[in-house]
DNA sequence: CCAGACGTTGTT
DNA sequence: GTCTGG
DNA sequence: CCAGACGTTGTT
DNA sequence: GTCTGG
């Protein structure tokens, strides 16, 4: 799964080089952090108008059906396996999808001596960023409209099955205008799911996650 | 038809 | 063990 | 997701 | 909003 990852290096040029035409939320600050959690609000890129856009959303998904009180963290991940069927995402899956970049995420082993559990970062050497597959949506509240976003799911590939059985789902440069489209037919997007054609990811074995800044 | 739930993970 | 906050 | 807290009474 | 159970 995925349910902390890192954003030490400043996403911009990255994104700039990967969509030409990018625009950044004026609102748009970095902050490195090796230890993003669920809540924060962190970099992501959507479509605005026909336009990738850059803004800070919350880690969390709340969909905007949901009730007064109480939404809590959100969901934090959502399977790919289903996340066009479920009532939770589908509207989103739909119309508002995103891309996350990180420089890694985290994932624990379990190492069956008492709770203990190893962290391992997984990154990609030859890229100095992943972009991860997301959702999002808004909530009106009394006070303004809260947006939040989910990670997509997948099988673990080869390349971390090993730590764990669940990976986000990574896409290729090549795949992200189409992820990006406002386009409700997302009949072809599920060939992007598949784990054994993400990228073999390479790893760094912890004592233990630095906490967060 | 309306009312009520809507998720993932891991762990049991 | 289980919940909450980040 | 993990890390950290988790409670009451009475007395000072 | 949209699906499920009754």
């Amino acid at each position: 799964m995925c349910g902390r990852y890192t954003i030490k290096k400043n996403p911009s040029d990255y994104l700039r080089q990967v969509f030409p035409g990018i625009q950044f939320d004026p609102a748009f600050k970095f902050q490195p952090n090796e230890n993003v959690c669920p809540t924060l609000e962190e970099p992501v890129v959507l479509n605005a108008n026909g336009v990738p856009f850059c803004t800070l959303l919350r880690w969390g998904l709340i969909p905007s059906w949901s009730r007064e009180e109480k939404p809590g963290t959100g969901i934090i991940n959502a399977r790919s396996e289903t996340v066009a069927e479920k009532p939770s995402f589908k509207a989103s899956f739909r119309r508002k999808r995103c891309l996350v970049p990180v420089d890694g995420f985290y994932e624990w082993k379990k190492t069956g001596v008492g709770s203990k559990k190893i962290p391992y970062r997984f990154y990609r050497k030859s890229d100095p960023f992943l972009l991860l597959a997301g959702i999002w949506d808004e909530w009106e509240r009394p006070m303004g409209i809260l947006r939040t976003f989910a990670i997509l799911t997948t099988a673990a590939n080869a390349s971390i099955a090993d730590v764990h059985d669940r990976m986000p789902v990574i896409l290729d440069k090549k795949q992200v205008d189409q992820w990006l489209a406002r386009n409700e037919d997302t009949s072809q997007l599920s060939n992007f799911f598949d784990p054994e054609k993400l990228p073999a990811l390479d790893r760094e074995e912890l004592d233990k996650v630095k906490s967060a800044v």
